[in-house]
DNA sequence: TCGGGCCGGATTAACGATAAACCGAGGAGG
DNA sequence: CCTCCTCGGTTTATCGTTAATCCGGCCCGA
């Protein structure tokens, strides 16, 4: 590997001058420069930005660092890394461990320090691995799960997406609308509170919640959602509108239901929860929650930037709020 | 900032110890370990990964560089993930440059030397870009374009699957099959192998692949496609069969013929390429050509070990075979 | 003629961790 | 009783870069 020192050697002035011509940070003089910049190119020298990164005790570099690159997170990680750059800074995307065996390690707190700063998506964490992250670290963290006070925070408004989406359904007729992806027993992760919205629409529209409208899905994939609505159409459980947790859940739902000769939305309705880019196109277009990519992106910068400027300013829990995109996978209202 | 010094002079011993305990690269007795240990504790601290990797001259870190998080290296780098871990190094993603403005600083050495070993993705890059990229480098490219012979090379069996998903229709009826996302003038992306396939298919069927029937989708959005079909419908455009050069680019076309009333697979036939997750669950099923993912992140990985080891074994360009899989939006052949 | 700037560049001293060499004390073996 | 090894540590030097300081001319104004 060929050094800076290599380079000065070959120039024949000092590491220091080398330095400087690179980095434009003090004058050179016209011909020193060119003997510096010949030698650059001759050896093919490039920075060490590890070196640099030691001594200047940053990294200039900012982590997104989620469950999963799909979804959501594809989605923020898009609106992010612009931000990021324009401030001056890179961004890298990192899964929190991608090997289910040992979980436990997934949250390295030395990794975390490589970082100005890091975006945190605290949905496949679990408590106490938060609990050893300083409050000191320029971080925000993002995701649907009740947090410590002491952290930025950014989140949806999902109580009144889900709210919304299920009145939505309940105004264009649907009787009985099924919480896919629902929370069974006691739960902290954005599902519990997408459901309180389901159940407060249901009550302001003068309906009970069903217990039995609640339907888990395991892990929120499509394909669980797809089995979990087939068996429910077998055991002719009968159901008129779908409120998916999310879209990806949701996906499932509409292949199962259009498969099954379900009419999407004469038979049933649905709405998701996300908004994905490809939902738009999944026929016959689903109605879903817009989690306002834009704002959360823009919130999650700024609360960072102002973190990592140093600033002791409190720490602020953020609600994005959601907008109701309406699709063909619900009625339209005459 | 605490650091192993501060822990040093905490606990009594020196800096060397510190690290010795904490690597476990040597032993260190009982009552010391515990001094250390409790001082470690007590002061919250965390070793600089940057001062460990500037001494170790390794980052044990490998980055995956693609254009975009989505799509087919969103599938990608779910697989390379558990891979690269099970290495014991970490894994990032990091995009080809975010702005737009200018993609001349996308690519950037310095940050290149940062890691271990890099998989390229030359889907967003120009050729001249690539031609700075020193072959000495660990490095694995990923991605449909031709690239020079000194870099080991992972792409996809390109014409295969398109005459595949191509020769699919036509056995089943199909007469006036659309290369949807096709490549006009001269392209060197994937479009153009792609396309190639499809006329193959076309001229063993004893079939004229037809001027008309490319359909140029700027940027592969499924936007840009649902407004492409859209209009070829509207100008009564005569096809039975669309193949879609990637996935994101069948979205808009499924889209655009379900609103428009066309039925797949009666009345068109449609297929995709790189069969992700989502497609399964996009009514009616979308036959896609399958990239074998795991395949692919298993070479990828397999030739960057192999670099990151040393080794000048010869450079590999290695094709991944792909599959189609057959869904709804493709005839069944009786 | 002399002191004070300024300019272009070299020297020094870190940033934080660790490999390698070194060293004192205690125990085993001849 | 002396040598040699092992154990448990310390010291030294270095990874590659850069902030801060220093230094020798030279020009300029008094």
């Amino acid at each position: 590997m060929v050094t800076m020192s290599d380079v000065a050697r070959e120039a024949g002035v000092s590491m220091m001058t080398v330095s400087n011509v690179l980095t434009g940070r003090k004058r050179v003089g016209e011909p020193t420069r060119d003997r510096v910049l010949a030698a650059v190119e001759s050896l093919g020298y490039e920075v060490n930005l590890t070196a640099r990164h030691l001594r200047a005790g940053r990294t200039d570099t900012v982590a997104l660092i989620v469950p999963s690159f799909h979804d959501y997170f594809g989605e923020v990680a898009d609106r992010i890394a612009p931000l990021i750059e324009a401030g001056g800074r890179h961004l890298v995307v990192e899964r929190t461990s991608a090997d289910a065996r040992s979980e436990m390690e997934s949250l390295s707190l030395p990794r975390l320090q490589m970082y100005d700063g890091v975006f945190l998506s605290v949905a496949g964490l679990h408590a106490d691995e938060l609990d050893r992250v300083p409050s000191s670290a320029p971080i925000v963290l993002l995701g649907e799960r009740e947090v410590p006070g002491r952290f930025d925070h950014v989140r949806l408004a999902n109580v009144e997406g889900a709210r919304l989406a299920t009145a939505h359904m309940l105004e264009r007729g649907a009787r009985r609308v099924l919480a896919l992806g629902g929370a069974v027993g006691s739960s902290a992760g954005m599902e519990s509170d997408r459901q309180t919205g389901w159940a407060q629409a249901h009550r302001a529209a003068g309906l009970a919640p069903g217990e039995r409208l609640v339907v888990p899905v395991p892990d929120f994939t499509s394909e669980a959602a797809f089995h979990a609505v087939v068996r429910l159409l077998d055991d002719g459980v009968p159901f008129d509108g779908v409120f998916a947790v999310n879209d990806t859940v949701a996906f499932g739902a509409v292949a199962a239901l259009t498969e099954r000769g379900v009419h999407l939305p004469d038979e049933v309705q649905l709405v998701g929860f996300d908004n994905l880019g490809v939902s738009r196109f999944v026929p016959p277009g689903i109605t879903s929650v817009d989690p306002g990519y834009d704002a959360v992106a823009a919130t999650a910068v700024r609360l960072l930037e102002q973190r990592m400027t140093g600033s002791d300013a409190p720490r602020e829990h953020v609600t994005i709020p959601v907008q109701l995109v309406e699709r063909g996978s619900t009625r339209r209202l005459r």
